[in-house]
DNA sequence: TTTGATTTTCAGATTTCATTGAAAATCGCT
DNA sequence: AGCGATTTTCAATGAAATCTGAAAATCAAA
């Protein structure tokens, strides 16, 4: 598909390609948002501020991703709320000026926080009210609702874990996933496949 | 809100509440699927043959969630592909049944795997493609470009880091979210905050 | 305080996704 | 093989989420 002359000519070329490369990965992340359940727009509007790294007026925005002034506002405001963006203000300009948190780690964390507060809390809530609803009985022989009890219990043991290690490495004080994800690397497992296509660097120094 | 009568005077009262205790959790699953992109009925039929334990055949599933014949069978047929419902066989009888998979730690691993699957991915795909898309200049003042691959980098480490230990983890074959868990739980971080709110047991024996 | 630029809100339009239902295909039993 | 029960498919429908745009509210500067 990408047929054409892949090393720029000139300055205006090399722009070109610069924008293209970022619309691209603004739409991947937008589509990425669909799948999670997040806003395309949200998901949009924080691509394009992470991946240019400049503070950005909700005209700018607009105007870039081809949106309404109401969408960008709203994203925004999610955005602010999830702590992955924050308000930056020019002196003697009216405007507020939007920066993307740039480091990735943290957004993480951000993202992982926001989805196990709206996903897996709730259901823990609902897991606890459900098992006070059918009480276990003691003599006869209700083998149905002892089966209700123990797989209740279990997925809650199994999510409550999960939750727990969130808490502990995702949480807004949390040690970070960038740790967990450090100790899990290490620990002796069986197979081992490598995602990579080649082409990654050696990472960052992050 | 549950104010009337907690405990069951006979058998129909305890059915009665088992009923709706099962309709209550095939509810919240049903609500987490549609989070998750998951389409609620096929969460719900999930939900209901793993709170119930049993087998079933389509018209008992379309009665007890009230959908149709249509959904049912495609919300089967993705379960089925996800690995987390198998099909049973009763002799003389022409009916196909379906029952969960009753391993909660296999569950859970078979839902990360085809989130990562669904979900990350087609990202790492994309980012490989646009960074080929901008590529790299050596002289020149291209603070932009540069700007671009660090960030598209940290990001692909970032989540490719994430695949890795999900596949070393979730994966098929993996050593289990149980083992990471354990491994997670003991590590030492500074904060803990249980989740619980009381009653939970001890854990269950798995 | 006044002013005009900027942001927020929200009812209605639009788009996207899930569901139905009946026709067509499949399949196990005799 | 033939038959009827069972499952699958998919165009049409319905429901839900998202987005727009303009009116109302807010706010910094003069």
């Amino acid at each position: 598909m990408a047929s054409s002359s892949n090393t720029p000519r000139n300055a205006a070329q090399a722009r070109a390609q610069l924008l293209e490369a970022q619309d691209r990965f603004i739409a991947s992340w937008g589509r990425m948002g669909s799948v999670w359940g997040i806003s395309r727009t949200m998901a949009e509007v924080h691509a394009l501020l992470y991946i240019t790294g400049q503070p950005m007026c909700t005209d700018e925005i607009m105007e870039r991703l081809g949106v309404s002034r109401g969408n960008v506002s709203m994203s925004v405001r999610s955005l602010l709320e999830w702590g992955v963006i924050e308000k930056v203000r020019h002196p003697g300009d009216r405007k507020e000026y939007f920066q993307a948190e740039q480091d990735v780690w943290s957004m993480l964390r951000a993202i992982a926080r926001e989805r196990i507060k709206r996903e897996v809390d709730p259901l823990l809530d609902a897991l606890d009210e459900i098992g006070e609803l059918a009480p276990r009985v003691e003599g006869q022989s209700q083998e149905e609702v002892r089966d209700l009890h123990k797989r209740l219990d279990e997925i809650r043991d199994g999510f409550g874990l999960i939750t727990t290690l969130a808490h502990k490495f995702a949480g807004p004080r949390g040690a970070g996933l960038q740790t967990a994800a450090r100790l899990l690397a290490k620990a002796p497992v069986g197979r081992k496949k490598s995602h990579t296509s080649g082409r990654t660097k050696k990472g960052g120094d992050a």
